[in-house]
DNA sequence: AAAATGTTTTTTCCCGATAAAAGACATTAC
DNA sequence: GTAATGTCTTTTATCGGGAAAAAACATTTT
């Protein structure tokens, strides 16, 4: 008799003191279920769990539903599909959130739609009665959240909020410049045989493509912006250079969210920039690397500080 | 009737479940303590507050334990200090730390005592079982302490350290010599009438006061060393390499703590390092300042490096 | 009336408990 | 005997609660 795992059941029932909700297993099992139309048979269950990157425990809960729901037929290592997956199979995607990704959101949310000036006192508890949830989440998400510079805590007391200004921008990209700088000219110097190579081919294949269809696609991106960076960064092998990525890769991301202006057209220039980058890093010359770097730079910081109302300045502390 | 503060009473009673100790409470009372054979007449409350740090709650809780324990006759506004603390008067210097402070020494003494090797897990509940602490605050710990790039969180699970590394002190000190040339520079540049060149002739006048006495005073070199490079650093005007010097202090902190050898003459040649380094910054000129600061920063890394095993390398992720 | 003291409320810090998720061990199937 | 499945244990993520500490409010003193 297989008892029917806990985790499948959470949050079901009625109200419960829920300590820790089940998005793991509802992400999962969304994924899952895309996967259901490609192949008509589903392989083991350390290789789902590896596929779908969780436990085998979550594995197990996912067939269980899938089972119990008649999507598949589900005898030891048979696990057959029975039929394709219906829109009302799927969890609704607010509930394969993480609460960390939830107080983020909602962080943020606060934090660019104005009315957060600098040197605002933030308050734990307000936050998490709020957001709707335990401080404890509140607490962890702020110490986290602190390395982007945004907030600074006052010893025993509170957070104070230090404001998505224009001397934060200057900063931020102060060092991004330097950093990627660095980076490209270490990834130029790298040897003709390393893998970083045939990386840098694919990816400005995907940026030609999407050069190509930008008319439909511009809003795809931000996330190849992302990858592009991050592969340079990576040259540097440093770490503290690599994890400042999370920094800038945070803002842009809500920077990008927050102004829709011009998307199309600043996107489609900067892929030209990435393209003559591109070119660049292959030549390996340093000279040419360090003149497409700077242009682009010069460009990304320009579209960043457009954004930033002239009057926000952080108070003298 | 003044009802006795619950603050001042905290854990003195038995076996209750204790959920916060009173440290704050204790580390002032102590300071408080050494303030008192100085003047004969205690200030207001508030003025105490910011003279301690601490807010009025804890000054009235630190003046009551001192009314009961016969140090001060306490009357409204008139707080007479009757006699000169004792040694019997002062909390136990352990029970005066945070328990953020506990947890940060008992893992960095487990992190350099060897036998921690690149790769292994960090387990959040035996940490906290084996420093006698709840799992919040080791989890909140490692948050705060993963910006220091020695450990490294799987989404879902353990923690995995990466080790104190020949890679890890080479990538902190890339960095570090990245953002200090370039603070230097800035403070080259600082304007004449700006305070920060009285800053540097006080922390001159220290450093040739510590080298006339560096027989029997070599040891209170770190701390000075510390404030030097922030006050460089600081003339960057960026919150990040500002910031970073966070990570350059905890590790030098704790590897002069760990590595003894030769500490007198190492700090000797520091110090007439910092002197021609400061002799550069007051002759505001670039190159010299530039070949004064990698000169300081490369022996600076030697030091560091020495101290690292050679054996001892992080494995390939 | 300004600044202190006295009192009450709110917030931070930290623990223990609990469900979700991971991981370890035992058993079965190929 | 290897690799899966079945079962049990441990760890992580999160909440609510409670004492410490801060902060706000009320009252007195100079």
């Amino acid at each position: 008799m297989r008892l029917k795992p806990a985790v499948a059941s959470a949050g079901e029932a009625t109200g419960q003191e829920m300590s820790k909700s089940n998005n793991v297993y509802k992400d999962a099992f969304n994924r899952c279920l895309r996967l259901l139309d490609e192949s008509r048979s589903l392989p083991s269950e350390p290789e789902l769990g590896t596929l779908l990157g969780v436990s085998r425990t979550t594995v197990r809960s996912i067939l269980t539903r899938m089972e119990e729901t008649g999507l598949i037929d589900w005898n030891k290592r048979n696990k057959t599909v029975l039929r394709a997956p219906k829109a009302e199979d799927f969890f609704p995607e607010e509930e394969t959130d993480s609460l960390a990704e939830i107080i983020e959101r909602s962080f943020m949310r606060r934090l660019l739609a104005g009315g957060a000036e600098a040197g605002m006192q933030i308050n734990e508890l307000e936050l998490a009665r709020e957001i709707g949830v335990g401080t404890t989440s509140v607490r962890e998400f702020l110490i986290r959240f602190s390395r982007f510079g945004l907030i600074e805590k006052r010893r025993n007391s509170h957070w104070v909020l230090k404001g998505f200004t224009r001397a934060f921008a200057l900063e931020l990209t102060e060092i991004r410049e330097m950093f990627e700088l660095r980076s490209a000219a270490a990834f130029a110097a790298l040897p003709q045989d390393s893998a970083v190579w045939a990386d840098l081919d694919r990816l400005e294949a995907e940026h030609r493509k999407l050069a190509s269809e930008i008319a439909t696609r511009f809003n795809e991106f931000s996330e190849l912006d992302e990858r592009f960076h991050r592969l340079i960064h990576r040259a540097s092998h440093n770490r503290f250079i690599v994890d400042f990525y999370d920094v800038i890769a945070m803002i842009f991301h809500y920077h990008y969210q927050w102004n829709k202006a011009e998307e199309r057209q600043r996107n489609e220039v900067a892929i030209q920039e990435h393209l003559a980058y591109i070119a660049a890093l292959k030549s390996r010359d340093p000279a040419k690397v360090d003149a497409a770097c700077r242009k682009h730079l010069k460009s990304a910081r320009q579209t960043l500080l457009t954004s930033i109302p002239e009057g926000r300045q952080a108070q003298p502390a």
